[in-house]
DNA sequence: AAGATATACTGAGGTTAACTCACTATGAGT
DNA sequence: ACTCATAGTGAGTTAACCTCAGTATATCTT
């Protein structure tokens, strides 16, 4: 009747499943705040732990550069971040947190991770932690 | 400097990374063919093993009906899902599976595992099973 | 010191995959 | 017969990407 899948392509699944609907929770939980794509970069300049290249960004986040430029206008027109002038190369544009970004952050944060923790609860935390190991590596470029 | 993230935010990363380039991944493979979405709804047609309703196949999708009549026209445009009505509620449309549905569908599968199975060369069969356990138990309703 | 080539960003415009709101047709309950 | 609910769809919007072309600046070559 239909074809069986085998353990690759039911992963997968389960991995799209997951990603679908926890990206539909903390959408409704971030609100009017701030958009997904903008909450990646948020945490991806934290993450840095300093003002980034336009360029540089795009390449952590795994998009064009055209694509950030859109992202950190609107994180930009919400004071979220802020453009700087590469004082080393005057083609380019650092982009770093405000204080209003890393306060947002750290809000946002929790909201995901509530959202997180209710799905995650259905496992113990020696399974998070196998779990957490094993994406890991299927994460490693 | 940042703050620290905890296990919960840690997989929702990991799991968000590994997704999106995933789906680049069969985006490339499925070339000019099928979208991403078109995919889901031949697979869930496929696991269903016989035509669903419109709304029965949103709610599998996880997504508006009307988010779905605009995927089944554009795959009954392609001749890979046919709708007829349902002899036993006038208002309703069932969508199933055309042979070329079934058929791509079979090639699409081949494709995706091929993307996958990359990626999870890095895990041993075993914890390959782990990981799909682990998964399973998250992706439960 | 020029000229060619490469890099950094952005304007314009397109696609996918969702969404809401409002409408029509039909079914079910009182 | 009337009301209310359900099934699907037209119209229009949003987020998150993309490509292609253009301008400004940097770097390399001769």
């Amino acid at each position: 009747m239909h074809a069986p899948e085998d353990a690759a392509e039911q992963i997968a699944g389960l991995l799209d499943g997951i990603v679908r609907r926890q990206r539909r929770a903390s959408r409704e939980g971030f609100g009017e705040s701030v958009t997904h794509g903008q909450f990646r970069v948020l945490r991806t300049l934290d993450h840095a732990g300093e003002a980034l290249r336009l360029s540089e960004l795009a390449a952590r986040l795994g998009i064009v550069p055209r694509s950030a430029t859109s992202v950190v206008d609107d994180l930009e027109a919400a004071g979220l971040v802020a453009r700087q002038p590469d004082p080393h190369d005057r083609r380019a544009t650092l982009v770093d947190l405000t204080p209003d970004g890393r306060k947002i952050l750290t809000t946002l944060r929790e909201k995901r991770r509530d959202v997180m923790v209710t799905q995650l609860a259905r496992l113990t935390p020696a399974e998070q932690q196998t779990l957490a190991g094993l994406l890991q590596r299927l994460a490693e470029d």
